[in-house]
RNA sequence: GGGCGGUUAGCUCAGCGGGAGAGCGCUACCUUCACACGGUAGAUGUCGUAGGUUCAAAUCCUAUACCGCCCACCA
C-alpha cells in the first residue's frame, strides 16, 4: 500500500473525500466525541462555539479564512479533548447590505423598489437569500470547518424572528426602547437613519467659508457679524448665530437680531457655552436641524428647527431659488450668491472628519427624524463589570481597553432603519385615539377604539438581531424542551472575531444577554484576531482589487497549507501583511508530513503493535522532546496563542523528528530483529502523536495519513481520536537523554562542515576520533553506531586520553574535540585562519563572561542560578578557548 | 485632542529583563533507496533615535521620529 503514495501530497484529490466522511460519519455534529477519550474528560463541560454570522451576500474573504481556520482549531482541539462540542454555523440577514444587492439587481431591470412594493421587494430579498445564502457555507466546507451544518441558523427564521420581537417588546415595556425626535446620521443613498458606529469618519480636504450676515440694526458702526462654516448649504436653515456668553468682544450683540442673508429671515444672536471663542470669528451659525451640536444648542434656547433638505439630500421647498437641488450643488450656488452680495468675507483651506456610511460610503447627512432608540447606559453597567471582573476575556487584553472606553462613553442606540429587508418593528398605532404599543402577536383593531391599526413602517438594525446571536441560536426565549440546550450548552467558551466589530456586535452581545440571560455572560473569551492586509499593508478591498479569493489559495497551497500559514501569523499584532507566497512553507510543511509518513509506512513491514520503548539514548529523546512539545503546544493553544504553537510544531515536526530521528531510525530499521520492531513502534508512536497535535491545524492531511497508519485507538477517524496527555507523556521527560543526543548532533555537524569545507563528498567514509571527559565518553558509546552511519565514518575512535591522528583536522563541539582525518588535504594555512577567528570569538565571548564575573554589584544581586549559569558557561569557554589555542599551536 | 499597534538580517516576521532567532531570498555542495514543495554546510544585524531605571536592556520607563489603526459634536 505504501509504495502506492505518491511523493507529493495533492490536496485537491483529497479534501473533497475527507470532508465527505467527516460529514457523513456525523461528526460535525455535538455528542460525535468520544472515542478513546476518557469518562473524566467527556465529562468536561461543553464546548460551543457560535460562528460570527456571515451576510448573506458575502463570499468568503480573508478574514473569514484566518477567523474560522482560528474557531476550526478551537472546535476540533475540544471535540478530540472528548468535550461535548459544538460549532454553531448560519448567516445574518444583513439588513442595508442585502437590501442594496436587490435594488441593484431590480434596477438592472429598470424597476425601484417602490415599483415592486414593500411585499413583492421582501420576496425578492428572500429569493435572493435562497440562492446566494449557502455560498459561504459551501466555502467554510472548502476550508474543512468543522461546524455542525445540519442545524444551519439564520437571523430572520420564524423562531428567530419571535426571539428579535421579544426582546423589542421587553425593552419596550421596561422602557429602554423610546421613540425621539432629533439628528441622527442619515444616508441619504440608503435613505435610512444609521448608528453612530455605522459611520465612517475620515479627514477630507475642505474649506472654512466666512459669510457675513448683516445686522438688522448696526451697533456701534458694526454692520454685520462674521460666520465660519464649513456647510455653508445649511445657511438655509439657520435660526440663530451664537457666541460665547464670556466673549467680551461680543457681549454687546447678544440679543441683537441679524437678517439671515438671501432668505431674509430674521434671527437672534444668542449667547451658549458651546461655542469656542477661539476658533473661527467667535460667531457660529446655528442650524438645528441639520447638526447635532447646533440642535442640542436649540433646545436651550429653543430655537425653532427648519430641515431644509428631503430624504436624499437635495434642497427641500423651503429652500426658496435653491429648491431641488442636490446638498453639494447647493453649496456651490450658495456661496456665489454670497459672493454676488458681497457677504463672503473670506475663504480658508481646513481639514476635517466627514462621516461615511459603513455601506455605501456616502457622505452622511446629520438629519432630523423620528426614530427608535435604546437606552444604552442602564445595560452598559453590567456588562462593563463582567469584563472588569474577568467573567469575559479579551485576547488580546488590551482590547478590554477599547472596550471599556466605548461602553463608558455609550450613547443611545438608534435602531430604527428606513428599510424594508429586516425585523419590522413590532409597534402598533391607532391613529383614531392615538393608543401605541408593542405587541408579541399581530393586532388589526385598536384594543382600546376598535379602531383599524397600523404597523410602524421601519425595520430594526441588523445588529439588533445579531447581538442575539449566541443564545436566540439556542432555542431563546421558547421553553420547556426547546429551553434545554440553552440550560445545557450556555454560555458558549469562545467568541473570535474582528476588531472592526467590537461595538456594533461584541459588547451589544454582551449586553444583550446580560438582560435577557439572567444575568449571564455569553462567551468566556473573545478572540480579537489580526487584520488581514495586503502585502504593501493597505485593507483588502473591491475598489483597490488587492484582495486574495481564499479558495483560490486553497487550490494553490492546499485548505491545510492556508490554515497552517495563517495560524502562523496570528501574534499579537494588530495587522497580518499578507502574501501568497507566505503560504508556501506552509504547504511544503504538509509535503514534509506527507513524505516523513511515507517513510514511516514503506518500513512497517513486520511490525508489532504495542506501547513506545526506550532502547537507545535517541528514543529516549525523541519521546522527551514530544512531551516537551506537547505541554507547550498545548499551553499555546490554552493563551490563544495560535502563532507560537504552528512555530513548535513545524520546529519538533521538521528539525527534530524527520531530521535527526528519522534518520536514526533508517540503520536501525535495516538492522531488523528486535531493533527494528522497537524503532518501528516508537516512529508510529511520535507520528500518530505529532499528527493528534497538529490535526486542528491541518486537518486533511493528518486524517488522511492517520487512516493509513496502524491503529492505536478504538476512534473511528482522527478528528474524534483523543488528543495527546501532556500529563502522561510528561514521564518520558529526560534531560541526560537530551544532552547526549544533542553531543551526537553537534560531532555529526561538525564533521560535516569539515567535509564541506575541505570538499571531501559525502560519500566517502572518513576516519575520526573523539576525545571527551570520562563521563561524556560512557555516554557516547552507545551513540557511535549513529555517529558512523550519518556522518559516513565507519572508523571511530573514542577516548578520554586519545592522541590527534596525524593528518587530521581538529574541531570543536561543545564538551568534546572531533578529529577527522582528511590526509593530505590539510590545508595549514586555512586551518590557522580559521581557528584564529574562532580564538578571537570565543576569547570575546570569555572576556564578556568574566567581566561580567568580576562584577560585585552582579554577583550581589543576580539570581543564584544566573550566576551558576554564567560561571558554567565561564568553564566552558575557557576550555573551549584553551582546547583552540592547542590546535593552533599544534599547527606551526 | 485622546488611545492603541508597529519600527529586529535584503524581504516577511518571532523573541519582550540575563549567550541576537525563524521562514523566504542568497552562496557552495548533493538528483544519497521519505521528501528538490528536499538534504548538507555557510554568509548576513550600531534590535527607529535620544535619555533613564537596573549588576544586566532588543526586552522595563520617559521623550521623540516615522508607518498604520481606533475613538472624539470645535463650527
Amino acid at each position: 500500500m505504501a509504495e502506492e503514495l505518491p511523493k507529493n501530497y495533492d490536496p485537491s484529490q483529497i479534501e473533497g473525500p475527507i470532508f465527505q466522511s467527516w460529514y457523513e460519519g456525523g461528526y460535525f455534529h455535538r455528542g460525535s466525541e468520544g472515542a478513546g477519550v476518557s469518562e473524566q474528560a467527556q465529562q468536561a463541560e461543553p464546548y460551543t462555539i457560535v460562528i460570527p454570522p456571515p451576510n448573506v451576500t458575502g463570499v468568503l474573504h480573508m478574514g473569514h479564512a484566518l477567523n474560522n481556520t482560528l474557531q476550526d482549531i478551537c472546535t476540533r482541539r475540544a471535540r478530540m479533548q472528548g468535550r461535548n462540542t459544538r460549532w454553531i454555523v448560519g448567516t445574518d440577514h444583513a439588513g442595508i447590505a442585502t437590501q442594496n444587492k436587490v435594488e441593484q439587481k431590480i434596477a438592472a431591470q429598470g424597476k425601484t423598489r417602490f415599483d415592486l412594493g414593500r411585499e413583492a421587494f421582501v420576496d425578492e430579498c428572500w429569493d435572493w437569500r435562497d440562492e446566494h445564502g449557502s455560498i459561504i457555507i459551501e466555502q467554510l466546507k472548502r476550508m474543512g470547518c468543522s461546524c455542525d451544518y445540519d442545524d444551519e441558523q439564520f437571523t430572520m427564521s420564524p423562531e428567530y424572528q419571535d426571539a428579535v420581537r421579544h426582546v423589542f417588546v421587553k425593552w419596550y415595556r421596561d422602557g429602554l426602547v423610546y421613540k425621539g425626535h432629533r439628528i441622527i446620521n442619515w444616508c441619504p443613498r440608503c435613505t435610512t437613519a444609521l448608528a453612530d458606529d455605522e459611520v465612517e469618519h475620515e479627514d477630507e480636504a475642505g474649506h472654512l467659508w466666512y459669510l457675513r450676515y448683516p445686522l438688522k440694526t448696526p451697533i456701534d458702526g458694526i454692520e454685520y457679524v462674521t460666520v465660519a462654516t464649513t456647510r455653508p448649504e445649511t445657511m438655509l436653515g439657520d435660526t440663530a448665530v451664537a457666541v460665547n456668553p464670556k466673549d467680551e468682544r461680543y457681549t454687546k450683540l447678544v440679543g441683537a437680531t441679524v437678517i439671515l442673508p438671501i432668505v431674509n429671515r430674521e434671527i437672534p444672536i444668542i449667547a451658549d457655552e458651546y461655542v469656542d471663542m477661539e476658533f473661527g470669528t467667535g460667531f457660529v451659525k446655528m442650524t438645528p436641524a441639520h447638526d447635532p451640536n447646533d440642535f442640542e444648542v436649540g433646545l436651550r434656547h429653543d430655537l425653532e428647527q427648519i430641515n431644509v433638505f428631503d430624504e436624499t439630500a437635495h434642497v427641500n421647498e423651503l429652500g426658496g431659488e435653491f429648491a431641488g437641488m442636490d446638498r453639494f450643488e447647493a453649496r456651490d450656488a450658495i456661496v456665489e450668491r454670497f459672493i454676488q452680495l458681497g457677504l463672503l468675507d473670506h475663504i480658508e483651506d481646513h481639514e476635517h472628519a466627514v462621516g461615511h456610511c459603513y455601506r455605501c460610503h456616502t457622505t452622511i447627512e446629520p438629519w432630523l427624524s423620528d426614530q427608535w432608540f435604546v437606552s444604552m447606559k442602564p445595560l452598559a453597567k453590567p456588562a462593563i463589570e463582567a469584563v472588569r471582573d474577568g467573567r469575559v476575556k479579551f485576547n488580546p487584553s488590551r482590547w478590554e481597553n477599547v472596550y471599556f472606553h466605548w461602553m463608558e462613553n455609550i450613547r443611545d442606540w438608534c435602531i430604527s432603519r428606513q428599510l424594508w429587508w429586516g425585523h419590522r418593528i413590532p409597534v402598533f398605532y391607532c391613529d383614531a385615539c392615538g393608543w401605541e404599543d408593542a405587541l408579541d402577536q399581530d393586532a388589526t383593531v385598536c384594543p382600546k377604539c376598535g379602531a383599524p391599526v397600523r404597523q410602524d413602517e421601519d425595520v430594526l438594525d441588523t445588529w439588533f438581531s445579531s447581538q442575539l446571536w449566541p443564545f436566540a441560536t439556542m432555542g431563546w426565549p421558547r421553553e420547556g424542551e426547546a429551553s434545554k440546550e440553552l440550560r445545557e450548552y450556555y454560555p458558549t467558551q469562545v467568541l473570535s472575531t474582528a476588531r472592526d466589530i467590537i461595538f456594533l456586535w461584541v459588547a451589544r452581545m454582551v449586553m444583550s444577554s446580560m438582560y435577557f440571560c439572567d444575568g449571564q455572560i455569553p462567551f468566556k473569551d473573545v478572540i480579537i484576531h489580526p487584520t488581514v492586509l495586503d502585502s504593501i499593508g493597505r485593507r483588502m478591498s473591491k475598489s483597490l482589487g488587492n484582495g486574495i479569493d481564499p479558495i483560490k489559495l486553497i487550490e494553490l497551497y492546499g485548505a491545510d497549507g492556508m490554515r497552517f500559514g495563517l495560524a502562523l501569523q496570528v501574534t499579537g499584532a494588530q495587522d497580518m501583511k499578507f502574501d501568497d507566497k507566505k503560504l508556501e512553507g506552509s504547504r511544503n510543511f504538509a509535503t514534509k508530513i506527507w513524505n516523513a509518513a511515507r517513510f514511516v509506512l514503506m518500513n512497517l513491514d513486520g511490525f508489532e503493535p504495542g506501547e513506545p520503548s526506550i532502547a537507545t539514548p535517541q528514543d529516549a529523546w525523541i519521546l522527551s522532546r514530544l512531551a516537551t512539545l506537547a505541554a507547550n503546544y498545548n499551553a499555546a493553544l490554552d493563551a490563544y496563542d495560535f502563532g507560537e504553537a504552528a512555530r513548535l510544531i513545524n520546529d519538533f515536526f521538521w528539525n527534530e523528528f524527520c531530521d535527526w530521528y528519522i534518520e536514526f531510525a533508517k540503520g536501525r530499521l535495516q538492522e531488523g530483529g528486535e531493533s527494528r520492531k522497537v524503532v518501528q513502534r516508537n516512529l508510529v508512536f511520535v507520528l500518530d502523536q505529532a499528527l493528534r497535535l497538529l490535526h486542528p491545524i491541518m486537518p486533511y492531511v493528518t486524517t488522511e495519513i492517520w487512516d493509513k497508519l496502524p491503529k492505536t485507538d478504538t476512534a473511528p477517524t482522527l478528528m474524534v481520536a483523543a488528543w495527546p496527555d501532556v500529563a502522561a507523556l510528561s514521564r518520558f521527560i529526560d534531560p541526560a537523554a537530551e544532552r547526549s543526543v544533542q553531543m551526537l548532533c553537534e560531532a555529526i555537524t561538525a564533521i560535516r562542515a569539515t567535509r564541506a569545507r575541505y570538499g571531501i563528498s559525502p560519500r566517502t567514509e572518513l576516519r575520526v576520533a573523539l576525545r571527551a571527559n570520562p563521563e561524556d565518553v560512557a555516554l557516547l558509546e552507545d551513540l557511535l553506531p549513529s555517529l558512523a552511519d550519518l556522518a559516513r565514518t565507519p572508523s571511530i575512535q573514542l577516548g578520554c586520553d586519545i592522541q590527534k591522528p596525524q593528518q587530521s583536522i581538529a574541531c570543536l563541539a561543545k564538551h568534546l574535540e572531533v578529529f577527522v582525518v582528511v590526509g593530505d588535504l590539510v590545508d595549514f594555512d586555512a586551518e590557522r585562519a580559521r581557528i584564529s577567528k574562532e580564538i578571537d570569538k570565543t576569547s570575546k565571548e570569555l572576556e564578556r563572561i568574566e567581566k561580567k564575573l568580576s562584577n560585585p554589584g552582579f554577583l550581589a544581586k543576580a539570581a543564584p542560578e544566573i550566576i551558576a549559569k554564567e560561571q558554567g558557561k565561564q568553564e566552558e569557554v575557557s576550555t573551549t578557548l584553551g582546547l583552540l589555542k592547542l590546535q593552533l599551536a599544534g599547527l606551526q
